[in-house]
DNA sequence: ACCGGATTTGACCAACTGGTCAAACTCAAG
DNA sequence: CTTGAGTTTGACCAGTTGGTCAAATCCGGT
């Protein structure tokens, strides 16, 4: 390990790259399918020579997740409690769509974890994310109260979001199977603007 | 291996141990995270007396997934395309939620399989399910031009109730996290039933 | 060119993995 | 109670895994 000075340049390109391959690696076996010289492999690095960046497999895998959690919920952190109430939302799912469309790689990161458990992760989810979400989903009851969105449970809300939009990334083997040529990014954003519109206007 | 005769009460009782037991470890694993030995205790066998019944870790996989897809898959075979077209729709929901509350474990199992891409089930993918699924998009489609559904993407609108109905099974941990006390699937059928209802009813 | 810290690597290790095998044990039918 | 097929297991094996370490190499500042 180098001293605790600001980091090299190579240290700084190697981490990254540690972290990318780690990324790819764990994304697509889950923790315990991945192996430290997968990773190494992936990242241009022989398996000693990425122990000496990250002291550990878990380590490497804690690292990441710390990274990537803030970014996956900016989307959600954006609601703003200022904003037109429908359209908010609608530009949350949005958000939220595009995140799936561009980091495919992280969603399944998540995915992969949480299925198994969260056993990495179960702190985070219950300090920060359940932090934000509690403010948010106060935000949106507030919202439905007022009578600006159709009420309903904003806990499921929030849920059915991450569900509908993760699922193009998390399940996209599946889903490019089922489609065949059609890319499914292309109708997706027309119909979740429609289902929450439907879902969320209110009535009378 | 015994002989092809018909299963002694022993070996039905065994593999069905293996099975639920595969099940229960896969499931929370994934298949390279699982190990032979994890299974065998899980039945309650030493490994080699595993090792009797099933060739191989993978003959074992593989045994459980096409045990288990057929069910997977019957809340979709179910539709009928004789029926009232919103009560159907709303009708396989409800079915398919009751699957994500009572088998969350085959959710799980799935849920593992295709985020690392299915490789040991895109053969089924691509044909039992995709031939499934084709045949029920075009009923909905049917429904969809007679008028009696509000028009969309119908395989999108299938994808949709996968994602928000196995959500409660393979996020369990995180939707119990963020929901505290209260049970999800408390409020997930009535929450399911108005978002399908506004969706699909149709427009004057 | 030289120096000391930063970086890289080949060789190695203990633990674990999926799988094998011959020997031992169990059990139902005659 | 015998018998032979069905069942179980301890010992074992080869390959893989996460991780260590001393020695070698690289690199930036002087």
């Amino acid at each position: 390990m180098p001293k605790d000075r600001s980091p090299t340049r190579i240290q700084k390109k190697n981490r990254a790259a540690i972290l990318d391959a780690a990324l790819e690696v764990f994304s697509t076996h889950g923790f315990r399918g991945a192996t430290v010289d997968q990773i190494a492999g992936e990242a241009g690095l022989s398996k000693p020579n990425l122990l000496y960046y990250f002291p550990s497999k878990e380590a490497i895998f804690t690292a990441l997740l710390s990274e990537l959690l803030d970014t996956w919920l900016d989307p959600l952190r954006e609601l703003d409690p200022e904003g037109e109430p429908l359209e908010e939302m609608l530009a949350y799912v949005q958000r939220k769509l595009q995140m799936s469309q561009d980091f495919p790689r992280e969603s399944r990161l998540f995915a992969n974890e949480i299925v198994q458990g969260a056993p990495r992760m179960l702190e985070a989810l219950s300090t920060d994310l359940k932090q934000l979400v509690e403010e948010k989903a106060a935000v949106i009851q507030g919202w439905m109260d007022a009578g600006k969105l159709q009420p309903s449970h904003p806990k499921h809300l929030i849920f059915s979001i991450w569900s509908l939009t993760q699922h193009y990334a998390d399940f996209d083997v599946q889903v490019r199977t089922l489609m065949g040529e059609e890319d499914p990014f292309e109708a997706a954003p027309a119909f979740l603007d429609t289902f929450y519109r439907r879902m969320l206007t209110p009535t009378g």
